[in-house]
RNA sequence: GGCGACGUAGCCAAGUGGCAAGGCAGAGGUCUGCAAAACCUCCAUCCCCAGUUCGAUUCUGGGCGUCGCCUCCA
């Protein structure tokens, strides 16, 4: 997670460490009738809770109950009940999973402990509810029934379920097929984690299947080289004597066209659409040197919040190596003295060791590349 | 079989009832000692058919195709 720069969480709560408050939820919703026991598990009754099933717009009477109960042979009053609790097995305990409960010795069942530790971490109402929408049935649509009916509240106020990675064919990623790539695979490749991350967050809407091939991650690679190059531009850019008013306004104007298209259920594909517009009409802009104080700091402006949320920009500013300064020099030399071979030889020894160098009117910049 | 999502240029992708953002890749230029970067130019009858409409990629219906869920992986 560090590594495509995620933050943490303010908590990473274990479930065998929550036990007590899972007991306690599966305790009122015993006394409730919202739950019942079978054969020393306890299920949860779902004719109870009539909302279930909004959420993934299930209808319940579609389901087909052949599939589960071969598997799930138990005396379920309804075949869409699920576990809240199930009795030791043999061969339990020795996993130590195995704990004491008023309804018998068992272990919880698998959706409840996320009602139980959100409810203890974040109250009885999120905000936010996120996951992938796989989760969304029956995962999400059990946490609802058990939270709901345990605390007689709105578990959570918004739902965002996220695509899947699928691989370049289009197929979901999945673990049990043993079809995936790890970070680690996409690293070892040569990518740039910078690319990666920004691939994930901003190559497609959240809501759309992310297809990973490495043409979609040299292109996220690209992308950010030329956030990073603009960015770096403008900080580098002495202002020019005046500004130009026009050239100011548009900035601001695809400011607020970023913001609006993240205020539209994230839509950061097109708000980065709008400021990679902006950063070719800045940079001919610049060329053109329309652009003073003022037209700077918005620009600045526009990066920093950008990057905020992509945060690809200002990350890891690497420092100058003494070396390469010398070299940089040594090469400058040669080139006032024209002697371009030796100035050329320098830039492709550096290239080799994954230097890149630029000639511009403000100097020699270098940079790092594959 | 049930429920749902999707099908936009070589690739990725946004979007709207009124001549289709952006990025990558590609072609040609400008600039440069050569490059690089940057800029300019070029590159799509929006899966098919029918309907609604003055007008549909965008709405409706029907196809075809891809994918997801319906499994104690959570």
């Amino acid at each position: 997670m560090s590594t495509l720069r995620a933050l943490r969480a303010e908590h990473y709560p274990r479930a065998t460490e929550h036990i007590p408050e899972m007991v306690a939820m599966i305790t009122t919703l015993l006394e409730q009738g919202n739950a019942y026991m079978a054969d020393g598990d306890v299920y949860f009754r779902i004719a109870t809770f009539p909302a279930y099933g909004e959420l993934s717009h299930l209808d319940r009477a579609g389901l087909r109950p052949g599939a589960r109960v071969s598997t799930d042979k138990y005396d379920k009053e309804s075949v869409s009940d699920f576990a809240l609790w199930k009795k030791s097995q043999p061969g339990d305990e020795k996993l130590g999973a195995g704990w004491d409960a008023p309804f018998g010795l068992g272990r919880p069942g698998w959706h409840i402990e996320c009602s139980a530790m959100s409810k203890r971490y974040l109250g009885d109402t999120l905000d936010i509810h996120a996951g992938g929408i796989d989760l969304m049935f029956p995962h999400h649509e059990n946490e609802i029934a058990q939270s709901e009916a345990a605390n007689h509240k709105t578990f959570a106020r918004v739902w965002l379920h996220s695509e899947h990675l699928a691989d370049a064919t289009g197929e979901k990623m999945s673990k049990s097929a043993g079809a995936f790539t790890t970070l680690r695979d996409l690293l070892n490749a040569g990518h740039d984690p910078l690319a990666i991350r920004f691939f994930l967050i901003a190559n497609a809407h959240y809501r759309a299947r992310l297809r990973l091939s490495n043409e979609t991650l040299h292109s996220a690679a690209e992308q950010v080289r030329r956030l990073r190059e603009f960015a770096d531009r403008v900080n580098r850019t002495q202002p020019a004597a005046e500004d130009d008013a026009n050239f100011t306004a548009r900035v601001a104007e695809v400011r607020t066209g970023y913001r609006e298209a993240l205020d539209d259920d994230l839509n950061l594909p097109h708000g980065i659409g709008l400021v990679f517009e902006l950063i070719r009409e800045a940079n001919a802009a610049l060329d053109a040197e329309r652009v003073g104080e003022q037209g700077l700091a918005e620009l600045r402006g526009l990066i920093d919040e950008v990057d905020a949320h992509l945060d690809v920009v200002h990350a890891e500013e690497p420092g100058l190596a003494e070396e390469v300064e010398r070299l940089i020099a040594e090469r400058e030399d040669a080139r006032k003295s024209r002697d371009f071979a030796k100035a050329d030889r320098i830039r492709e020894d550096l290239r080799q060791r994954g230097i890149a160098l630029e000639d511009s009117k403000e100097g020699v910049r270098w940079r790092r590349v594959k």
